[in-house]
DNA sequence: AGGCAGGCTTTTA
DNA sequence: TAAAAGCCTGCC
């Protein structure tokens, strides 16, 4: 068990419901359970009191930053208690939450003058970050996405991992699984995979793991050339359109400026940019500012 | 070539 | 019953 301090927006609620993962796992005392490829974490937010009083805390606590030191004196800093080493987290945490990105400096170019929206969305949903997830586990979950709202994605993609994936055990003796492998969803027979209740889009998942595992498609090559190549390549997959990829550009390739544009956004384009959105001024920040709309959009509507 | 209608599985509200 | 982080096919 490690404390991490982190002075940068960093919401576990938010990126939770974000919509941009769909395994994060609420657990006791407001903690939540994050698996990625083989690995899984428990983090929690601490009081900072609660971290002082607990032992020596120079010594326990990490700085997420490497000018963490100066930040914290200056304003604000949260910590978090995760179930790791220091090394899992330098290794695998601290890259897969984006930690090298400053996603306070990125929401603070947002001129509230200029775009009343985006700065009022971005204030409400401070704290949300583009997670470095796996490319393949993105692929397969936005493909399972299309037509349908979060908890039924939720539900297909757990059921997905629970029958094709590594079971393992987490620090507290809890059951989790892997996310499955191409060759593991390709040898799925058709009654086991229907069980994951994917509808019309079971052939698209059979179809792209077929492909990784035939050699067509190669994952670690997919993220070669200029954006709209990628976006080409990646919408020549059956049952991945525009959307889709774009959602794999951002989520799954960190390709920050990627724009997914789905009926939450489209309605927020045709609301409150009807003279058009200025993407250029929001270059290569797009996919961050898409992020802060859509949950905001999503949230607001659904009161 | 590019756009549009219709269909598609199942869950959620 | 309509809508859901859409896409494919067929047709024009």
């Amino acid at each position: 068990m490690i404390n991490v301090e982190i002075t940068d927006d960093f919401d576990l609620e938010k990126i939770a419901e974000s919509g941009q993962c769909f395994r994060w796992q609420p657990i006791e005392d407001g903690g939540y359970r994050i698996i990625h490829r083989d690995k899984c974490l428990c983090i929690w937010k601490d009081s900072l009191e609660s971290a002082l009083t607990d032992g020596d805390r120079s010594d326990a606590v990490e700085s997420a930053f490497a000018d963490g030191d100066r930040k914290g004196a200056l304003g604000h800093a949260d910590i978090y208690r995760l179930d790791c080493t220091e090394e899992e987290y330098r290794d695998i945490w601290s890259s897969y939450l984006d930690m090298d990105e400053d996603y306070r400096n990125i929401r603070e170019k947002i001129d509230p003058e200029l775009d009343p929206f985006l700065f009022e969305a971005a204030e409400h949903e401070r704290g949300i970050r583009i997670l470095k997830q796996d490319p393949w586990e993105a692929l397969i979950s936005f493909i399972i996405s299309q037509n349908r709202n979060i908890p039924a994605i939720k539900a297909s993609i757990e059921k997905l991992c629970e029958r094709a994936g590594e079971k393992c055990f987490d620090s507290r003796g809890e059951v989790y699984y892997t996310f499955p492998t191409p060759a593991a969803i390709a040898s799925m027979s058709d009654e086991l995979l229907a069980e994951c209740k994917l509808g019309y889009r079971d052939k698209y998942v059979r179809r792209a793991a077929e492909d990784v595992v035939n050699g067509s498609l190669d994952i670690g090559l997919i993220d070669t050339g200029s954006d709209d190549d990628v976006l080409k390549g990646l919408t020549g997959l059956y049952g991945v359109g525009k959307k889709v990829a774009s959602c794999m550009l951002l989520f799954g390739l960190h390709h920050l400026n990627a724009f997914p544009v789905d009926v939450w956004i489209k309605r927020v384009l045709e609301t409150e940019y009807s003279k058009g959105y200025p993407f250029d001024d929001y270059s290569p920040y797009n996919g961050v500012y898409q992020q802060y709309m859509f949950a905001y959009y999503r949230n607001r509507t659904e009161e």
